[in-house]
DNA sequence: ACCCAGAATGAATGAATATTCATTCTGCGT
DNA sequence: ACGCAGAATGAATATTCATTCATTCTGGGT
């Protein structure tokens, strides 16, 4: 999971090459779902067509229809792959056994959800297009509460790990992951809606002054 | 704009009469504007079709046509008009003249943020479609960051107030504005999203700590 | 009573799109 | 060398949708 976030960005090889290649169905699968991130990021949830993803992908129209059964479903697994993505990367740093000190650890934590690898447009762009959708689609709730429930546990766990080492009191951890979380989301969105008002070094900077009031003597 | 917000939870009057009627322009695009906003918040605005509209605003399907030009522009035009309600009601109350307390303007303005007007998921399912699409669509990101930008200086402005009358040190108004419009787009978007996980009273608590944790003198 | 400006209608049109499937092709196993 | 399982293709199909516009209707003005 270290060296995978970028993957998606990088532009289709689409070398001129012709000729029709096989490759075992879990490739083409991650290659079409590469594909449609791309096709979201540029030209908006709803204006996706299978064309355009297969297209984006290199390869033709069936394939869609041949590796997932629809466009419903393609769009499905793009979503859960994201998803995974994303909170997986978050709950491997919280859980980090290899980063000892909590207070940096809680820096990781900030490192990657408003570094490089997320805040591209490409992957806020899909994580909020689907958001978009979730009020309307039942499935799309389902797949990102399910992720979202583990890592909110674990980011629980980690505060409260800290509130007992600091001793700081009056704090509640449950309370206190949930503001955190919802200020991370909300940096996203102002950082893919109005880029010009916030950059992306001052949402970091606002991150970290809300984790330096809870916990003054972890940070910074 | 005190009782404009609830408007569009009404379900269409569609009362059986199936006899013509005119009316003034002005009032059949709202009438069209609102059933974009149901549309949207019941199917998705991916889903949103002009069929569709037009029979939840109980007209026929040139209508739309007629006093928009095109679906297009309706789309934009209901993103206008939710964007303009939304930050307007935030801006009147942070100007308001009429609440001389400081704190309990701000407890005002928290009241609207996650009161039932604005969490209604009507409203937030149209917010968060849009903001889905805005990465694609420059329009989108224009009428919305217009808003924004106005609504994000009447609230630094509120809190360089409070600095000032509170005589809090180390706290930056601006970055804190940044923050506490950040904290309530994340918890508008876990209402909208996992709202199993999320009530409307916790939502609240978390936001009213945020600014009780900056301003203690001021809130509770 | 009667006109008529312009509001409203909805069948028709044409463009776009998801999905199918008959056919073609690859490269592995023998 | 060669056959074949199954991977890949893309023209064809059926559906869905935005937009048009010829026609019908309303209600205020005279």
């Amino acid at each position: 999971m270290t060296d995978t976030l970028g993957a998606v960005t990088e532009a289709s090889p689409d070398t001129g090459s012709k000729r029709r290649q096989i490759r075992p169905k879990a490739e083409r699968r991650q290659q079409l779902i590469d594909a449609t991130i791309r096709c979201i990021a540029q030209h908006g949830l709803s204006a996706v067509t299978m064309q355009m993803v297969t297209r984006e992908a290199g390869l033709s129209v069936g394939i869609a229809n041949l590796h997932f059964e629809s466009k419903d479903n393609l769009l499905r697994e793009t979503l859960r792959f994201v998803a995974e993505e994303y909170h997986g990367g978050q709950i491997e740093i919280m859980e980090g056994e290899d980063i000892p000190d909590l207070g940096k650890r809680l820096d990781a934590l900030l490192d990657f959800q408003l570094g490089r690898g997320v805040t591209q447009r490409q992957k806020m762009s899909v994580w909020f297009a689907y958001y978009g959708e979730a009020g309307a689609r039942p499935v799309y709730q389902k797949i990102v509460s399910t992720v979202d429930r583990l890592a909110a546990q674990k980011l629980e766990a980690l505060f409260t790990d800290i509130i007992r080492e600091g001793d700081y009191r009056g704090v509640d951890a449950r309370e206190l992951a949930t503001g955190y979380s919802a200020l991370i989301d909300g940096l996203h969105l102002g950082l893919l809606v109005t880029p010009r008002e916030l950059s992306k070094r001052r949402a970091r900077t606002v991150a970290r002054d809300f984790l330096r009031r809870a916990f003054p003597r972890h940070i910074d």
